[in-house]
DNA sequence: TGCCATACTTTGATTAATCAAAATTATAAA
DNA sequence: TTTATAATTTTGATTAATCAAAGTATGGCA
């Protein structure tokens, strides 16, 4: 059985592959994404290639091995799974559930996970609107845009917000900028590096750059 | 922070506790409840001791501090609220969630609690009958007579199981002889050590006296 | 009283996970 | 090509939890 501390890492080396273009990752990006010294990563990963779960090469990187890969779907499958069930079945704020899903997922049991997704109605998509992983492992990445790459005066839906931190998810909820919420780009000022959205139906809000670049939006035909 | 061995431990000596006459735990029955070799536990409830949560006197035995105890309150409150929660709400089978709930008792975060309790409309026993001590500590353990010592043809309610290995709870199951259920003890056999039950408008059932010990029932007036 | 079985404690190791700091490499800049 | 910088790896320690096996104490029995 992977421990709480191999899971983790093996989760996180999938969502660090996710996020460049690259095809391996850096031990740096693993000890800052699960905050241990460089050292601890690198000794780390080293006993995951001897357990089969990754390849490693000193000085390049590291890649899952197909059962890595499994082992990391299935932790995201429940990590969102469980998200979902905290906000839907037990009323917790968007905002609070991260931390609690990551302790979750290597606890709860098949038996618990399943009656959870049946519960639920075996949905795709989690509160941040990240895409459930199947039971079987498979999971599509739906094709999204950030927000401030769009262009002015479309309709867009909001679809996924990529920073989980609860400050900004927070900010998020009370603007009412939660996925599924459709708006429109009104006004984009290259030079203050910020645009001018409107919800539909309501209010209007400015988001600098860096924020909107965290929210992914589908474009409504 | 207490880790989940620590957490273990202390949650062990309070239930050791309950179950002996005297007022102080062994290392012994701390090692075989927890399944740890006896140095194990020697020095783990030292370190304990260290940690100001316990008093702990070499070679006679080990008591809760007032820190402990509430610890320990605090878990049992967990354990429970959890159990009854993967009954009522999962739909899990009451002989299959002790241990999940011996995981997730250190993991859930209080804010869920508080939501799963009130989900459950803040219950006082669990699936097994077992009390549910308040979020402010207070366990009330009820005065129950095992089955085994009840007089004859009496009506009494199945209260609560003692023992909650699955195959028990199982066969408990199967035969009706759940916590609620009335029954009377129709007839009982000094040398074949058994008792013969009768669940109200239902079957008869024979039970041996070390089954029917780990029963408690109440009398009903 | 003295022995001895049993329970308990101590000792010396091991495993998993971590860190700080030193050593090494690779790469980009000069 | 040489050097400097940044990333990575190695080394030596530490902490928590555990075990096996050796050592110790104590309460009853002879
Ligand atoms: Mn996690
Ligand atoms: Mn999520
Ligand atoms: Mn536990
Ligand atoms: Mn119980």
């Amino acid at each position: 059985m992977a421990t709480v501390t191999v899971e983790n890492y093996i989760k996180q080396i999938y969502l660090e592959r996710l996020k460049i273009k690259g095809d391996v990752v850096s031990m740096g990006s693993i000890a800052t994404a699960l905050e241990v010294a460089p050292g601890t990563a690198t000794t780390m990963v080293k006993s995951l290639a001897d357990s089969e779960l990754v390849e490693y090469e000193p000085r390049v990187g590291v890649r899952l091995k197909d059962n890595g890969e499994k082992m990391a779907l299935g932790l995201l499958r429940r990590h969102r799974l469980i998200e979902l069930f905290l906000v839907k079945i037990l009323g917790l704020d968007w905002s609070e559930i991260h931390d609690e899903a990551e302790m979750l997922e290597h606890v709860l049991s098949d038996k618990v996970m399943e009656k959870i997704d049946v519960l639920l109605g075996r949905p795709k998509i989690d509160p941040h609107g990240d895409p459930i992983p199947s039971a079987t492992g498979m999971l599509d990445e739906r094709n999204l845009v950030p927000l401030n790459q769009c262009e002015i005066d479309l309709k867009i839906k909001i679809s996924r917000i990529t920073d989980q931190q609860a400050d900004f998810l927070k900010f998020l909820e009370k603007n009412g900028l939660m996925p599924g919420v459709t708006i429109t780009i009104i006004e984009r000022n290259q030079f203050a590096d910020s645009i001018m959205i409107k919800i539909d139906e309501g209010e209007s809000i400015s988001l600098g750059s860096a924020a909107a670049k965290k929210i992914l939006v589908e474009l409504i035909s």
